[in-house]
DNA sequence: AATCTTGTTAATCGGATGATCAATAAAATA
DNA sequence: TATTTTATTGATCATCCGATTAACAAGATT
């Protein structure tokens, strides 16, 4: 398995000659590569692998990083850098629009930027790592993004049932499992991702009695 | 960071002497302390490592695995071995109960086998992995579970919305996602689960016009 | 107690891996 | 065009890792 940029057993390939490229512009290369490359074998990938794939000596990497924990340091920067858009908090909040819209905007968006092979796998490997960036990110998810959404829908909930923050959870984790059958556990995904966030959506809002105009 | 069993400095530490044990002793001990070490670490964790933790010679592990991948394979076995129980489609199904006690009994049982770091991360790990087990015990999941789960509720659902599996698979996620956020995020988890287990139910049964007592 | 069986260990091998550094050559400068 | 600069390479180091093997010793057998 995993028979990637074989060479295809041809002998004379294009063996392309030393390119030399501005440092910024190689060390970008590098950091995109990175994120393919580790997202796709984890984080235990070797960096004589990487290089092969960009077409690249190994120790060009320790030219533009230190060490390969550097490289995965910014492998990290590159992936969960701007990944919460700031004005986010504000559009859901923005009670001149109903919450049902504002909640498709959001989890449409979201998941837009998300459901990535890159983001989902880099995200969860780094979970796994027990990297401080992913705790730090989900932190602030939930303050910026996932308090305030509880704040709307209580606002709005006149059932009987208050709202609680797991019941935010358990929405944002419905929607984001979309994405970890398809990228972690690589089952197919739904045909239409957006009528699936609809439907979570709408069973989060009508259990606590708020409709589509609310 | 991890300087579990350090030997504290000390000495003369109790430096146990060569213990013969049975062989199928010794080999489920090696699997039971590898499952552990290989949640913790990730399926790279070095055969040394795991050796020390054992307190045994790293060359023993090959005594009774050929190679480390035989190992990993023995501890896939382990954790995804009878983890869901023959009866469970049989009480899902099971039309004499309502339905909502039926998927609280579901659902508060299976958390309780899989909200467990143990299970929780080897998942996680072999299914970045692309381990095969990992996609067999998701179509086992759902095709005896979910689909089943999915026909009782649509012969209940009475409303105009159409349960789909993607529905149930949502209902899933969001419970599954407790767990990932506990175990995999290293968050912490809801105070009661068999609480935020029951809303996420409640909420999934009320779209579809299901009562408590249907 | 002497002997045998075999679970366990210590030593070691071959290859891989992160990292280093002097040599090389592509592009910029004069 | 000749010279300088520096991005890139090739060779190499020290260590680590999975795996092998002969020696060792704990417990069973006689």
């Amino acid at each position: 398995m995993e028979d990637r940029l074989e060479n295809g057993g041809g002998d004379a390939v294009d063996e392309s000659p030393r390119r030399r490229l501005p440092p910024q512009e190689r060390r970008q290369q590098i950091v995109d590569g990175a994120v393919t490359f580790f997202a796709d074998v984890g984080l235990e990938g070797k960096t004589r692998d990487l290089a092969k794939r960009l077409g690249v000596t190994q120790s060009l990497l320790f030219n533009y990083f230190a060490t390969k924990d550097d490289l995965i340091e910014a492998v990290y920067e590159q992936v969960y850098l701007n990944r919460i858009s700031p004005d986010w908090p504000k559009r859901l909040t923005d009670r001149s629009v109903p919450l049902r819209q504002r909640l498709l905007d959001f989890y449409n968006e979201y998941s837009a930027l998300i459901f990535q092979h890159e983001w989902m796998r880099i995200f969860m490997f780094s979970g796994l790592a027990g990297a401080e960036l992913n705790r730090r990110y989900l932190d602030h998810l939930g303050g910026v993004i996932l308090r305030p959404l509880l704040a709307e829908v209580d606002a709005l909930a006149d059932g009987s049932v208050r709202p609680s923050m797991e019941d935010v959870w358990n929405l944002h984790g419905g929607i984001v499992y979309i994405g970890i059958r398809q990228h972690i556990y690589q089952m197919p995904g739904p045909a239409d991702p957006s009528e699936a966030i609809a439907r979570a959506v709408d069973q989060f809002l009508t259990f606590f009695d708020i409709g589509p105009e609310d």
